[in-house]
DNA sequence: TTGAAAGCGCTAACAG
DNA sequence: CTGTTAGCGCTTTCAA
């Protein structure tokens, strides 16, 4: 089947290429009939622009990219529904690029999308999470960013002056901390997250300042370091609770661990929250399918989305947009913390 | 910044763009001398080729779309990941089109990939899910499939003749139907799903037949439609035991909700699964995440993804696949099942 | 209100 | 092995 082209309307409608484009574009005026002619050729031949054509030309492609490590993490649809529903409203269609955590494919995609001419990058997770990302990963990104418009969500890259988005976990392990507190926990630990990721790091120094204004020391045994999985928070939990002594009350880095956590007090015999307080991290739907449902942090996750794609739309069009903008995360009461009591 | 383009980099090296071209692509033999000088030019500018032009030129853009659903039902992640994972390997990039199940969505997404001339789209989920298709929307995608290779996942069009693959849901429902009769229920119900998708219908038609071999009925009161939702299997299965006679075993059109299910039931103070046995549909990452977990009917989520890039790539290249792929889903036997026990 | 023509950046004959 | 050249399909001056 031939392609059918802009000069094929044009001839079947006895006009110039630049009339049809005019019409198409809707960018100088026709005479109404010239349009009507046109159009019913359009109509004819269904014809519909080649996008490739025209953003050659315009150096734009109405496409932008979200680059994620996971997109089977709940978290992660989360802040794209919230992407894509802005995007469309801006005629941004989204490429979604999964890495699986790998920086080489992160790197990979990175180039791909220069070569596509996306719009503008989001950029989650992976590299921009670790605490101590390396230079050359570092410096690629950076590098990006003078080409093609990056955002970067829930993380960051020192001294690179990156646009940025992110929640404020720092508060958020303090408010989770805090909740505990006023329950009367005073034997708090801390599981899951690689303690190599940023994301780890911040909550856990937030939960050690907050415990030491009440003079309450964490505890290194207390304090589990492993996967961001279900079955990772399950595998700390259980170590946790093979201790001769164990916390009352355990703060996750997200609601994935804390389920995990949950089956493994089960596992135990531990009642939740009579015998041990649980505290998510996120309020991903997973909080509420639990049972019992997850007290959590919130973080906005839509709006996380939201703002990234509103932010990176005004790099785009040129206007200079502020830096950074940091949402404040919230407590999420629900089932899984109850107030101390002694066993 | 001057974007720099094939020109640049051949001026710089003293040859012909087309030599440029030739390395670029290793499209024909190049004097390993000429080669260097070219490399160093491209790596100097850090030139990166323009993917719309080339892409305009030679008709394939290296990039397919998903238009799915609800990217937040942990179902389509699944798929999603399977699919780029082969897609990667083949070397597509993914647009991922969001619908929220809105056929004027659909619409609007299918023209949008259509204008940016997509390789070939996967569809899953709203108007091919229907067990009553709108002959114009049916129409709009079979017209589009002339035109751009098109898989459908998990649903069909009446004498579409298209693409498909999909997963027995049939056989499904009949194997989760036979665990039950297997673990002595009889009085058996079936919860959530729209009764206007074959998704739903499906099942209950299987369910019926496997339970008319025993000579059981499937009563209509024990059928509960609504939501795909955990807060809709909530609301259903509270219907379902507010009611004089309960059943004894309920089957759920997907993992969410079967954990609404669960719900419910326990806040009816019913213990799973010595009062009552609870049947998932997806095996979703969820089904392990609840407590107890799920016993549910996988369906191979990932590779429903593989496959249907597979397809899709054969379409694109022009090898004439078989038309369709079945799935035979299987029984993941957990903890929300149980034998039948007298209350 | 309309048309002609010059590209956008790249690939692919066709010559040499 | 390398260069010339004609487009791919569209937008946009510049003239008319």
């Amino acid at each position: 089947m031939k392609t059918i082209t802009i000069y094929d309307i044009a001839e079947e409608a006895n006009v110039s290429v630049s009339t049809v484009s005019r019409v198409l574009n809707d960018t100088a005026p026709v005479k109404a009939s010239t349009r009507e002619k046109i159009l019913k050729a359009i109509e004819k031949h269904q014809f519909q622009p080649n996008a490739l054509a025209r953003s050659l030309l315009k150096k734009e492609t109405g496409t932008i990219a979200m680059i994620l490590p996971d997109i089977t993490n709940p978290f992660f649809p989360e802040v794209f529904w919230g992407a894509e529903n802005v995007a469309r409203s801006k005629g941004y269609t989204f490429f979604l690029c999964n890495t699986a955590g790998d920086y080489s494919r992160e790197s990979e995609y990175l180039s791909i999308l220069r070569e596509k001419r996306v719009d503008g990058i989001i950029f989650l997770g992976g590299r921009i999470n670790l605490s101590n990302c390396p230079p050359e990963l570092s410096q690629e990104v950076i590098e990006m960013a003078m080409r093609v418009p990056i955002v970067l969500v829930n993380g960051n890259l020192p001294k690179s002056g990156l646009h940025r988005i992110y929640t404020d976990e720092a508060e958020g392990a303090t408010i989770a901390t805090q909740h505990l507190i006023d329950l009367g926990h005073r034997d708090i630990g801390f599981i899951g997250g690689l303690d190599y990721t940023s994301t780890t790091l911040v909550k856990v120094k937030a939960i050690k300042k907050k415990l030491k204004e009440y003079g309450i020391d964490l505890k290194k045994e207390w304090i589990q370091s492993g996967e961001f999985s279900v079955q990772g928070g399950r595998d700390l939990m259980n170590k946790m609770l093979n201790q001769v002594r164990r916390p009352s009350a355990v703060l996750c880095v997200n609601d994935f661990t804390a389920i995990g956590a949950i089956k493994a007090a089960f596992e135990h015999g531990l009642r939740i929250p009579e015998d041990i307080s649980i505290v998510g991290f996120d309020d991903s739907p997973l909080s509420t399918a639990v049972i019992p449902e997850l007290t959590t942090i919130s973080q906005n996750t839509n709006q996380l989305g939201e703002l990234a794609v509103e932010m990176l739309d005004q790099i785009i069009n040129g206007n200079n947009p502020k830096k950074q903008i940091v949402l404040k995360p919230y407590l999420v009461m629900r089932q899984s913390t109850g107030p101390f009591k002694k066993i």
